[in-house]
Order: C-alpha cells, then structure tokens, then sequence
DNA sequence: GTCTATATTATGATAGAC
DNA sequence: GTCTATCATAATATAGAC
C-alpha cells in the first residue's frame, strides 16, 4: 500500500517536473529571444512561466544552461522540420525541392520567431553563446545546404555568384522580415501575422532567388 | 587679465566637454549595438569610453536619454549620406541612380555596423526605443524610397510584388549580412571585412534585385 | 568639469525549512 | 519537488567635495 502510494507520487511529481521545466523553457526563449541573454533576468523568465525563480538553478543549474536547453529545442525542432521535408522530397525536381524548402523555412520562422531572435541577438557581438550556436546548429546547416544550393546555380536555376554569399543573402533575408515583424509593420505597414502575406513573401522568395531559367548556364 | 584667463579656461573645458561627450557617444553606439539597450550597463560605457561612470549622467541625465544621442548620431550621418547621393543622381536613370543608392548603402553599413545591430536589437521587443526608431528615423526613410521603388518596378527593373515587402527583403538582406559579420564568417567562411567581398555584395544585390529587363512589363 | 562616496534597487545563485 | 529567506554583486542614479 504505502509503495502504491509512494509510486503515485513520484510519478505525480515527475509529470509536474517535467511541466515546469516545459513552462521555464517555452519562456525562456521568449525573454532571451527579446532581450537578449544579458538583457533578460532569471526573474523575468521565473515571472513569464509562472514558477518561483529559485526552480530556475535547480532544474537547469544556471542562467547559462537554461539559455542551451532553450535554444536546443527551438534548433532542434527546426532542424528535423527542415530535413525531414529534404529528405520527403530526395526524387523531386531540385528546384521544387527547394522551393518547398523556402516555402517551410518562411512557415517555420513565422510559427517560431524566437529561432531568428535570438540568432540576431547574440550575434551581435562575439561571445561564447554564437559560437556554440553556429558549431552546434548553424554551420552544419549550412554544410548540409550548400552542395544543393551550387546544384541550383549550375542548372541555372539559382543566380550566380559565390554560394555562401547566395545562401547568406536567402536565410538572412527571410529570417531578418519574420524576426523584425514589429519593425516591418511599423515602417512599411506591411503585416506579416497574415497568412497571406506570409505566402506571398515566400512566392516572392522563390520567384526572386529560385526563378533563374532552368535550361541556362552550366557553359 | 581674469576676464581672459576666464576664457581660455572656459574655452578649454567646453573643448574637453565636447571630448567627452563624443567619447561616450561613440562607446554607447559599440556596447548599445553589441548587448542592447537592457544588456548594457552604463559602467560598461563609462568604460569603453575611458571616463568615469558618473559623467554619463552629467552629460546626459540618463541612459535612456544617452541611447537616443548614440543612435542619432548614427542614423543622421547615414540620411545625410543617403540624401545626399540620391540628390547628386537626380539626372541619372533610375536604375543606375538606384545601384549607387545600394552600393553606397552596403559600404555604409560595413561601416557602421552599429546601425542595423541596434535596429536589429531593439526591433526583437515591443518597447518605446524601437517606437522611437521607426518614427524618426526607419519610416521616413521608407516614405522617401517607396516612390523611387515602384517606379523601378514599373520600368521592370526591379522584380514585381508588394513594394513593401521588396523594400524590406532588400534593405534587411544587406543589413543582416553586415550586421552579423561574425556569425556569417562563423557559419559560411564568407569575410566581410574584405573590400572585394563588400563589393562583391553590393553587385550581388544589384543583380538580383535591380536587373530585370528595362524594357519590359509597365503591359 | 571632474571626482569620491553612497543611496537604492535588481541580479544570479544558494541555504535550508517543509 | 517546492518554498522562503538571504548572500554577494552589479546596476542606475544622486549628493556633495574639489
């Protein structure tokens, strides 16, 4: 009776545990994501999920760590989004692969834009946090795109030029718009919580840096 | 004899005033664009600037009111510099008038990096600097070249769509690029510190987003 | 115009009760 | 697993000597 018991309750509060850490992350990356990691206090993160800030060092040990595990699941995410939808289309045509590619990227930033935040943020300056940032999840990104990109640029389908340049030029752009949408809206009056308009920049994307003619260079 | 000596004393000091206000103007545009305005201690100011903390509220009263000279400072010279070369290139055709726009505004922002990591930065966040920002300096500056943008559009030079969402593709692709130099070199390998790659950039955007046929659509 | 000293609040992290 | 209480430091800003 009492181990029933004691069972319960164990498992009880492992389901609570795993909720508060659910809780602290999901606010984690909404504070850092808006002031960066010198500009966000443990308190204010504490204050966004609804837990005493004490939770914050004994379910993540630090600030430092929290702000890892934040980040890890937002790339994480985006990384299998990205490379499952590559690998569901390995037999399509390149350039409607990576039009697909454009269209779930834009999707993916809108629906999450902490991931580009936060990228902006610590980009800013040189600190531990990009470096880790781009060794874990940026570079090899990159390195798992570019061999695509210049498959693109030699069909003609993609503009010429060095490739990191192009690759630069497409995630920066995309990722800038749905990062700054405040921004965007403010300046341009441009909105994009629409859906609409959201297709609309992917459609341009596409059209701008996908659209070259197909049957061209490779001379 | 007191009357000069008065003077030159005075004259000295205005001269060192103005010294030190140029010192911490400079330091807060560095450690504002680097870790943002909450990221940023005035201490950190005080010393990049190699002057002690308290003259900060001297010279300016707060740091809010420091972070409002430190930005205009910056987005003054890059008007004038704007305005400046759009007036020069009244008479050129507007798809050459436009290039050197692009050019000029690449080799500004290479520059003046703290330009777009502080846009970049306040822009994460609803708050009353980025309000700030739009209104005085990011709208009007869209409300000058939107005309200029859908004429080219109208000459086929520029690629159709909204004229929002080109202008923003446009101005937050360079800007991302120059504002994350590290992260990009990090990432891609790509040095933007080098003059031919800046160059190489500019062409690049000037390809890509201002060389359609001259003689098409406006159908 | 420049400095030292300090008031006051906020921060990251910990100790120890329950 | 959760809470209150607290420490040590760093923050913005001010007061007042020189």
């Amino acid at each position: 009776m009492t181990r029933t018991a004691g069972r319960k309750a164990t498992r009880k509060q492992q389901q609570r545990s795993i909720q508060t850490q659910e809780k602290l992350l999901d606010a984690a990356a909404r504070a850092f994501a808006a002031n960066g990691f010198k500009g966000t206090s443990t308190r204010d993160i504490a204050a966004r999920a609804g837990v005493h800030h004490p939770l914050i060092t004994y379910h993540f040990k630090s600030k430092d760590e929290l702000w890892r595990a934040a980040v890890s699941r937002v790339f994480d995410r985006f990384h299998e989004v990205l490379c499952g939808t590559r690998q569901a289309l390995a037999d399509a045509a390149p350039r409607e692969r990576a039009a697909a590619l454009v269209r779930e990227y834009v999707h993916f930033a809108a629906a999450n834009p902490e991931l580009h935040k936060v990228m902006f943020q610590e980009s800013s300056s040189d600190n531990p946090r990009i470096a880790w940032l781009i060794e874990q999840y940026l570079r090899p990104l990159y390195e798992l795109s570019v061999n695509d990109l210049i498959e693109l640029q030699q069909q003609g389908v993609a503009p010429p030029g060095p490739p990191a340049m192009l690759y630069n030029l497409m995630r920066l752009a995309a990722g800038a718009m749905l990062a700054l949408r405040l921004e965007v809206r403010g300046t341009t009056g441009l909105d994009l919580d629409r859906r609409a308009n959201l297709d609309q920049l992917a459609d341009m994307l596409i059209r701008i840096f996908l659209s070259g003619n197909a049957q061209a260079a490779q001379a």
